[in-house]
RNA sequence: GCGGAUGUAGCUCAGCAGGUUAGAGCGCUGGUUUGUGGCACCGGAGGCCGUGGGUUCGAACCCCAUCAUUCGCCCCA
């Protein structure tokens, strides 16, 4: 037999339990800084209608991304790439009965079919934040303080990454107002833009040109010219600046600042991909030169609601990923150690089974998390196993000790040792425990 | 979908210009040590050298293809 190959499916991974502990650890992270803000879980099925995402997600998207198949009945469906258009169409169906405005999170997994990179797989996980309702630039400013906030009660300081804004309004009213491009000439101007910090000055100055045409092309180099020197949006050109739009993003910062925020930046080429953006987008980006590249992002989706046959309905959301938090995490060495959820691994003598197994069922009874080794191993095979499984404490339990009921309990951190009656041992585990969430709130409050 | 790099033990990698039985460190495992780990010493297991084909008397090594990983492009939820 030729053997089944044991990796997993490209641009999948396993999640062995140590990695399982750093998921659950950025997953609580996420839940608990989001529920802070007043956000409430949710969820929408794996599966949709491909047309949910054929509307406005990007043709690319639908047609090339997608894990699509035909069910049995004939519907053409996907495996959720993202998760906007389900919860936009969740608000759709209950537009009458949500209580505005609604603030909802979910933390989910997705797949698309694409090549596998760094920080980017085919399965992925993903926490959305969205707030449906309100409009002006209050929900914005929540939405990028909750992105700093997630950052930070990681251990992030706000030199380790950028927020760079635009306003899809500031870009329509740039390309077609002041650079006076049509609309096929600022699909292309849009794009340049967006790879603007990928391919030299020359490259981005012909392509220019060409997209210009040779009539218009000194004019619009100089206007172009004059946009990217603006480092805030007070350099902005006149004709620009006294529009709704940059307005628009003056409140933003305005609030920013309000909240706070010292790390972010207004950037006329910020485009991203995404059809379905109305109004402000934004993205976090990573400073760590040996991670420099973006985190997550987001933005104003109006439209979006109102495509299912309701009344539209505003939103403004964004959607950090577990790949890259955890790259980010690893770079800037922000990574904890976790330890086993396990809190006390039971050494067993010989001829203590019965007992030990007493003394587990008791312990658990108090609310221990208590692991027994049935291995009928010597002693530092088993305390060799306990270490290796990284659980904070062990108990010996020999036949003295079930007849004395004083336990020598044993932390692998430190190697030190005490004598222990069940009662001190048990508010000696929990107390640890209390301990270890004290921490936690700390990391969590929000200042 | 396009380009570059890489694929040898569980992991990180050596393998000189193609020449008999493929190596190291770490890890794993047994013992020294029949109630206490991370140290030391002594043993052991574990590789169709990614896969298929070709060149050659002979291939881990050269050629072709394929798959996988990875970096970049495209795209980015």
């Amino acid at each position: 037999m030729a053997g089944l190959s044991a990796e997993p499916y490209k641009g999948t991974r396993d999640f062995y339990p140590e990695d399982m502990r750093i998921r659950d650890y950025i997953f609580s992270t996420w839940r608990h800084v989001v529920e802070s803000y007043g956000y409430e879980a949710y969820d929408a099925p794996l599966l949709e209608p491909l047309d949910v995402y054929a509307a406005k997600s990007g043709q690319e998207l639908v047609n090339e991304q997608t894990y699509q198949f035909t069910d049995r009945g004939d519907r053409r469906v996907a495996i959720r790439p993202e998760l906007t258009p389900s919860v936009s169409r969740m608000i759709a169906r209950k537009r009458q009965e949500v209580a505005f405005p609604a603030r909802w999170y979910n933390i989910g997994q997705f797949m698309r079919y694409e090549r596998p990179q760094r920080g980017r797989e085919r399965e992925f996980w993903q926490l959305n934040v969205d707030i449906f309702g309100v409009n002006g630039s209050k929900p914005e400013a929540e939405i990028i303080t909750l992105g700093s906030q997630i950052l930070q009660s990681f251990g992030a300081d706000e030199k380790m990454y950028v927020i760079r804004i635009n306003n899809r309004k500031v870009i329509n009213f740039m390309m077609a107002h002041y650079l006076g491009l049509d609309t096929v000439q600022a699909q292309l101007m849009i794009k340049l833009f967006d790879r603007k910090g990928k391919i030299p000055h020359e490259a981005f100055r012909d392509q220019a040109i060409e997209i210009f045409g040779d009539a218009a092309a000194s004019d619009g180099l100089k206007k172009i010219a004059e946009l990217l020197a603006a480092k805030s949006m007070a350099d902005l050109p006149e004709s620009i600046r006294d529009s709704d739009a940059v307005r628009e993003v003056q409140d933003l910062f305005t609030l920013l600042e309000q909240a706070g925020i010292t790390n972010a930046r207004f950037d006329i080429t910020l485009m991203r991909g995404l059809d379905y953006y109305t109004g402000t987008v934004f993205e976090f980006f990573d400073t760590h030169p040996e991670n420099n590249r973006s985190l997550f992002g987001g933005g104003r989706y109006d439209g979006l609601v109102g495509l299912f046959g309701a009344e539209p309905v505003s939103a403004v959301g964004m959607a950090p990923g577990y790949s890259m938090t955890e790259l980010f995490l690893t770079a800037h060495n922000l990574l904890p150690v976790m330890n086993s959820s396990t809190e006390l691994y039971m050494v067993v003598l010989p001829d203590a089974d019965e007992g030990a197994a007493t003394l587990a069922k008791e312990l658990r009874q108090q609310g221990v998390k208590v692991e027994v080794d049935i291995t009928e191993r010597k002693v530092d095979k088993q305390l060799k196993t306990a270490i290796k499984k990284q659980i904070p404490y062990v108990i010996f339990v020999g036949e003295s000790e079930l007849k004395s009921k004083v336990y020598p309990l044993k932390s692998t951190a430190d190697g030190s040792e005490e004598k222990l009656s069940f009662e001190r041992l048990v508010s000696k585990i929990l107390d640890r425990r209390t301990r270890s969430h004290a921490a936690d709130d700390d990391v969590f409050d929000i200042g």
